[in-house]
RNA sequence: GUCCCCAUCGUCUAGAGGCCUAGGACAUCGCCCUUUCACGGCGGUAACGCGAGUUCGAAUCUCGCUGGGGACGCCA
């Protein structure tokens, strides 16, 4: 049997980080065990649901690199289907009619919370043999319910939470149909898991307390049931629920800050899963590892310290050319033209030692691309007396020689032996005329990459 | 309230009864390297929530407690 996956958002806002991961964990074990992974989107809540969201959801997954070989199927679209199998539910006796207006409900589940009893439905027009049902009011629509059943558990055994079971009489018999005929999000899920042949159901924590429904509408439906795993939640950084308030919780936020495809998704990875001591590894190494078996049962926080540690690692490992085109994007979105000036891809290369994301290295690239602004504080400090001479003497000999890092370096180091200094005292102010900083790459790869006129351009203006 | 789930360093985790005086990674601290800051190298601090039990032996199994989280919609 060939493993069928599915990735299954509601289209009702960006794809956030948690379900990102979902969709990589669902995706990797269909590639793992060369299976199919489909996407579908769940957009019965037609108020909630918006086209913009699915493009969301869809340029989320793009961006990550889950590609789907299936779908996107819509459940909008599949409104004759769930139809069709609420209409053979009705007719075998597992689903029934109930009359029962919002406001009813309301105040039967009111009335169960004031007893410290768990909402749910009493079953009043639940169909028993020798029961009477109450009259059918007159111009009200009913809603479909599930016939749920009132004995025994329903246990399954969970891909990593191990087994877990629920007394039926613990459930009651949800809607599977509003009275307005729509299908409800609990059936259609059956509906579709059961047609498009899912075997693995990989999804989040949040739908453990449904998984026995839809058990037993699946039983109800003659299906084979599929095997379910549910990842845990992952928390903010402050170990609180993920929010807005989060910062960037939406996947589509860590490349606008500068973070790589792959270091993302070799993070996500690395929450509530693990290989040994594994830490750096390629989407493809990762399609060959995953396994069920070393997903967590516990809940993640999400640590942006790592992640940009680890997107560091990544960018220390791209080739610079690659680096300077992912690179060049953010140096326009910080206003810095670099026509004209050095090749991004020798910068990138001085940089990206030194920076963890694009955002940070665009920033540190500022004054390859325009000149620094003199500060009078910083020059008073580091362009003392004692480096003036070395500086005006320096400027004497850049320009007759070859322009390489090691003569640069030579010529540097001939003036600070012949005015006895210490290297920091004319490296210092070097750096300072020369980026406005005080931190930054080394001297003599800044001036090389600088360009000659350039550099004797901006080291002038300590004379 | 009821049901369900979870529980190893600050964080992500290794760990499926002896290999654990609990390993790795991020963060943190110290030292080294050094042309500043980084990078890098070396080293350190730091955890099995508590209590019973099973066992010759428990981070690993069982139970209880405590603490977190989730679900209880004509939302998904």
């Amino acid at each position: 049997m060939t493993v069928r996956t599915r990735f299954a958002p509601s289209p009702t806002g960006f794809l956030h980080i948690g379900g990102g991961r979902t969709a990589l964990f669902a995706w990797a074990y269909a590639r793992r065990h060369k299976g199919t992974f489909i996407l579908r989107i769940e957009d019965t809540d037609v108020e909630r649901s918006t086209p913009e969201a699915v493009k969301a959801i869809l340029d989320g997954m793009q961006w990550l690199g889950l590609d789907y070989d299936e779908g996107p199927f819509y459940q909008m679209q599949r409104m004759d289907r769930y139809k069709e199998v609420i209409r053979t539910m009705l007719a075998a006796g597992t689903a029934y009619h109930c009359y029962c207006t919002p406001e009813e409900l309301d105040a039967m589940r009111e009335a169960q919370r004031a007893r410290d009893e768990k909402p749910r439905y009493d079953g009043r027009w639940r169909p028993e043999a020798g029961k009477v049902l109450p009259p059918i009011p007159d111009g009200l629509k009913p809603v479909v319910r599930f016939r749920n059943p009132q004995d025994g558990i329903v246990a399954w055994e969970d891909g990593v939470k191990g087994r877990i079971e629920f007394n039926n009489h613990e459930l009651d018999d949800f809607i599977i149909a509003r009275s307005d005929g729509t299908p409800t999000y609990n059936f259609c899920v059956c509906v579709d898991d059961w047609d498009m042949r899912i075997t693995h159901v990989i999804r989040g924590d949040d739908h453990v307390n449904n998984t026995p429904r839809q058990i037993n509408v699946l039983s109800a439906l003659g299906a084979t049931l599929p095997v379910y795993a549910h990842l845990s939640m992952i928390l903010g950084d402050d170990g609180q629920k993920l929010s807005k308030r989060h910062g960037a919780v939406s996947v589509m936020e860590y490349p606008a800050e500068g973070f790589l495809r792959d270091a993302v998704v070799n993070y996500l990875a690395r929450l509530g899963w693990s290989h040994g001591d594994e830490e750096i590894f390629s989407m493809q190494q990762f399609c060959a590892w995953f396994d069920l078996d070393h997903v967590t049962p516990s809940a993640a926080q999400f640590n942006t310290e790592k992640l940009k540690w680890l997107n560091h690692e990544y960018i220390k490992r791209t080739e610079s050319v690659e680096l300077a085109k992912l690179l060049a994007p953010f140096m326009a979105h910080a206003g810095l033209d670099i026509t004209g000036g050095p090749d991004l891809a020798r910068v990138a290369e001085l940089l990206r030692e030194r920076s963890p994301t694009l955002v940070e290295m665009a920033d540190a690239a500022h004054y390859f691309y325009r000149r620094p602004q003199a500060d009078a504080a910083m020059l008073t400090q580091h362009l003392t007396d004692a480096a003036k001479p070395a500086l005006a003497e320096l400027l004497q000999t850049l320009p007759a020689i070859a322009w390489a890092k090691a003569e640069i370096s030579t010529a540097i180091k001939a003036q600070v032996s012949k005015h006895g200094l210490k290297m920091p005292q004319l490296m210092m102010p070097l750096r300072v005329l020369l980026t406005g900083q005080t931190q930054t790459p080394a001297i003599d790869a800044i001036m090389h990459v600088l360009g000659r006129d350039e550099a004797l351009a901006r080291l002038a203006t300590g004379r």
